[in-house]
RNA sequence: GCCGGGAUGGCGGAACUGGUAGACGCGCCGGACUCAAAAUCCGGUUCUGGCGACAGAGUGUGGGUUCGAUUCCCUCUCCCGGCACCA
């Protein structure tokens, strides 16, 4: 960047000074000077401390609150300006804006980095939450800093554990076991993530299950309020609502009970367990006689037992109970079984059906049982053909385009159709067997109708250092009690360093010795903290009452709440989202607020990707090259990649395409810097003209220039309007045809803008609608007075259309167009209507379908007067020939297609 | 594997309710300015054929509905997000 400064003396400083308001303005564009008064202004002025205000629209805009990881990512500039851009717009347009920031400052990264560094994660998280936040400082968003919450602050995360004890009291918080990774030689319980290919990322030990006690919430109580709630949310995108509705998997079917044989009852009583039977959830009871063996979890109790007396069995329980239970691993990994040689009996038939262990059955989804029926099922098909159990077929399909089923597997063996061999319920439709069996079950007690989810509880125990203490104490006497409310909040000591051993908490006596608040014995806290979903399902709430030290939340949440508009990644559309209307409900219930539904927008936006380059050495690890070290080279249409090192050396890497920035790939672009070279206006400008925000956005360096460049462009060809001095006021009736044509492409531009964001949430169309605006204006070369009297309402609408966007840059040169008022507190225009206006417009012209011409008519011409324009056009003539016209077709305003 | 989404010039994207495919920007090419370069400004830029007027093809694949399909329906391929202890 180079450009010379004006001498002080010069004609074109002393004209730069706007005549009207003394205002002078700089030839050049120089972003920190720009940003830093903007700012300066804007904090002088507390412009976005939020009130309440009973007589204003309220519109609060919310941007999910980041996890303090050290430094601004892009994904969070992105998140962030679109929520700017939405608050600023709405307070132009008159509304009571919030726009709240806070941190989601628990988790494990911060243990990861203490066990790193040897810094306390407290330490860490706070030095990390200073440093980013001065960098959303300096992207001048629009934030009331002053309802500022960080979770890992007692005065947050006391209302955690008060709302969880009333949870309790409720019977909505309740206590079983759960199934956990453990690390046998660090003694640890390990997160997902920490355990690759089955063994600890530390230890490399093989990882095993154990079931510990845990805290559960209740949400599958609320599952038919979730997803019926799901309709009430119009501004939500269907896919998420779609994501929701599929995860809460509510489905319709029948509880079947299977009666043990006397083999598989004398197994379980030689256990020291009196069980009768076996239950099963079956959504198709259509294909009861289909029936030819019954799947259990390992963990089932008839497992075990059978696992006692046969060593190859319990060897297979033991393997089953090492593999993983994450879905994803679950449905994709091989299905094998084992026969237990234990029998339970068909409950309409009476014949025994063996009972298999199989590793693609949960203990913890349903009963852990499932009925095996392999004609009619995909899964079932796959096991029973694997392990040579009976292929049943029980029903039919309408259309008789088979009879038996066999093998390959036929997509439609597992439909619906009717019913056969299945005795007295032979020859039905799928449908009314499903209801007969049902009945003739529910009559011998051995079925009845069932609602089930795929949705489980919430369990929120984690045996961790660094989140929310459980507000309970473990006496012996007493068994387990609530820490009394008066003595909250459980304060979490902020000096222990994790290293990797089990919870440093359980390690501390100072922590967990504590006498019993009942009876005053020598008692245990509890040393297990809590999932840190529960600390974001709710600071929406929070922000509205920040400041109240004596409750969760008040009355400022009924004028705040529900949440108008919600931002944020597309990755939170289940969990996150589902666990904030979960709390939102239970507090309802509580009546701590009185809404049900926390958000009534949701803008889920993409991610930000960048390139990713790599180099797999002979030996060892692969290693990433972040982009901005690789070079590339073209030759003979073949693309290569280089990186320099260090020594000087040449290494050339492979480009594996596009991914999300993360550090793993070393791929990120830090904001920073961005910032630094640019400023903030042309960040926050690359952001949102590069893609709408719900799609992924790649990252370019080229983008950010002309992001650049155009604000430059913007700067000067108002610089050089305001330079001629300043405009006559503007006389509608005096305009000429250009005039009048700048006027309307003004106020065209404006319409567009004002959808683009107001409704549709498209940005970079938006920017792209003002940018020809611009092009018109600077190709507009008309000094007469009422000329500059245009041009100067062109450049006002483009400024102020792209406020919301650049706010930095558009309030220095609002002032510079002649205003003392500064541009955040100026009402968003309105249109027009005379400006436009138009006379005549073109139309489309085509033949059978293909683009020919156009003509030009009259606005108010008539379907006849169109025809003869159209008949009597040269081109059309030329296509047509002596052929009569078989059916004109006349779309008003667009085009008129003639087929022959 | 299951659920959800996506695919349009050399690149990011636009086309909103079935009606001009490629707005706007990037890159590239040419020109102006300059001793020169950068910056800036002006013009061009989907592909193929043609000096040109113009013609033909074209929105991941294959098919369908329609006067007309990037848009609606079916099929397949590839890429991305989530899958319950990363946040």
């Amino acid at each position: 960047m180079s450009g010379r400064v004006p001498s002080p003396l010069s004609k074109k400083w002393l004209l730069s000074v706007n005549p009207g308001t003394g205002f002078h303005m700089d030839e050049r564009y120089e972003p920190a000077a720009v940003e830093r008064s903007a700012q300066q202004c804007w904090n002088g002025a507390r412009s976005f401390a939020a009130t309440e205000d009973p007589s204003k629209e309220k519109f609060y805009c919310l941007s999910m609150f980041p996890y303090p990881s050290g430094r601004l990512h892009m994904g969070h500039v992105r998140n962030y300006t679109i929520g700017d851009v939405l608050s600023r717009f709405a307070r132009m347009q008159g509304r009571n804006v919030l726009q709240p920031m806070g941190w989601d400052a628990f988790g494990l990264p911060a243990e990861n980095a203490a066990m790193a560094n040897g810094v306390a994660p407290a330490q860490w998280t706070r030095d990390n939450i200073a440093y980013m936040k001065k960098q959303l400082q300096a992207l001048g968003f629009a934030l009331d800093w002053e309802r500022e919450v960080t979770t890992c602050d007692p005065s947050y995360y006391r209302w955690n554990q008060w709302l969880f004890l009333r949870m309790r009291e409720q019977g909505v918080a309740y206590k079983r076991t759960g199934v956990v990774n453990w690390d046998p030689i660090d003694q640890t319980v390990l997160a997902n993530e920490q355990v690759i290919d089955g063994r600890g990322w530390r230890t490399g030990a093989l990882v095993e299950k154990r079931e510990i006690p845990m805290y559960y919430l209740n949400i599958t109580a609320y599952a038919d309020d979730l997803l019926g709630d799901l309709a009430m949310l119009s501004g939500w995108p269907e896919r998420v609502k779609v994501m929701q509705a599929n995860w809460i998997g509510r489905s319709e079917g029948t509880e079947i009970t299977f009666p043990l044989a006397e083999d598989a009852r004398s197994v379980l009583r030689t256990a020291g367990q009196e069980v009768e039977s076996l239950k099963v959830f079956t959504t198709r009871a259509d294909t009861l006689f289909g029936v030819s063996f019954m799947a259990i979890a390992a963990e089932h109790p008839l497992a075990l037992a059978a696992g006692t007396r046969d060593p190859a069995l319990q060897e297979f329980v033991d393997e089953c109970r090492r593999g993983s239970t994450m879905e994803a691993d679950v449905a994709t990994m091989e299905k094998k079984g084992r026969r237990t040689g234990l029998h339970v009996l068909h409950p309409l038939t009476g014949k025994p059906v063996e009972v298999w262990v199989a590793n693609y059955v949960l203990m913890g989804y349903g009963e852990g049982a499932v009925m095996g029926v392999p004609a009619h099922d995909e899964r079932d098909f796959e096991f029973a053909s694997k392990n040579g159990i009976d292929i049943v077929t029980v029903v039919r399909p309408r259309d008789g385009s088979w009879q038996r089923v066999e093998a390959p597997w036929r997509a439609s063996y597992g439909e619906l159709g009717i019913t056969v061999d299945s005795g007295e319920f032979s020859g039905q439709e799928s449908r009314a067997a499903v209801t007969a069996i049902t009945t003739a079950l529910d009559k011998k007690g051995l079925g009845r109708k069932r609602v089930q989810f795929r949705l489980r509880d919430w369990g929120i125990s984690r045996q961790r250092y660094w989140g929310c203490p459980i507000p309970l104490i473990h006496c012996e006497q007493c068994g387990e009690v609530a820490v009394p409310d008066d003595q909250l909040p459980v304060v979490l000591p902020e000096d222990l360093l994790p290293d990797g051993s089990g919870n440093p908490l359980g390690k501390t006596p100072s922590f967990w010795k504590v006498d019993c608040p009942t009876c005053g014995k020598p008692a245990r806290r509890e040393t297990d903290t809590m999932d840190t979903f529960v600390d974001s399902s709710w600071y929406f709430l929070r922000y509205a009452s920040a400041a109240n030290a004596r409750a969760m939340v008040d009355e400022q949440v009924k004028y705040w709440l529900p949440v108008d508009q919600y931002i944020g990644g597309i990755e939170h559309a289940i969990l996150h989202l589902l666990y904030s209307r979960f709390w939102t409900k239970v507090m309802r219930d509580l009546g701590l607020v009185t809404v049900g539904e926390p958000f009534a927008n949701l803008l889920t936006q993409g991610m930000v990707l960048n390139h990713i380059y790599s180099h797999q050495p002979a030996v060892g690890r692969q290693v990433y090259f972040n982009p901005l070290d690789v070079d590339e080279e073209e030759q003979d249409d073949v693309k290569r990649w280089f990186v320099i090192r260090t020594d000087g050396s040449r290494l050339e890497v492979n480009y594996d395409g596009l991914g999300t920035m993360s550090k793993s790939k070393n791929n990120g672009v830090d904001p920073q810097s961005l910032v630094e070279k640019y400023g903030a206006d042309t960040a926050r400008l690359f952001m949102m003209f590069a893609a709408p925000p719900e799609q992924t956005l790649e990252w370019s360096d080229e983008g950010v220039q002309g992001a650049f460049r155009f604000i430059r462009r913007l700067w000067k060809i108002v610089y050089q309007h305001v330079c001629a001095g300043s405009a006559e006021p503007l006389e509608r009736a005096m305009l000429n045809t250009t005039q009048k044509d700048l006027r309307r492409a003004a106020y065209q531009a404006l319409v567009k803008v004002t959808d683009d964001i107001g409704r549709r949430r498209t940005f970079n169309t938006a920017i792209a609608a003002v940018m020809e605006l611009l092009n018109a204006a600077s190709r507009f070369d008309d000094r007469s007075p009422q000329g500059r009297a245009v041009a100067q309402e062109a450049l006002e609408i483009a400024v102020i259309g792209l406020s919301p966007i650049i706010p930095h840059a558009c309030h220095e040169l609002w002032k510079a167009l002649g205003h003392h008022e500064a541009i955040i507190d100026v009402s968003w225009p309105a249109v027009d209507k005379e400006a436009l206006s138009q006379d005549a417009h073109t139309l489309v012209v085509q033949v059978n379908g293909k683009l020919r011409g156009r003509i030009s008519v009259a606005v108010d011409a008539d379907e006849a007067t169109i025809r003869s324009a159209v008949l009597a056009d040269e081109t059309v003539k030329r296509f047509i020939g002596d052929t009569v016209p078989k059916k004109i077709v006349v779309v008003p305003k667009k085009l008129v297609n003639v087929v022959v």
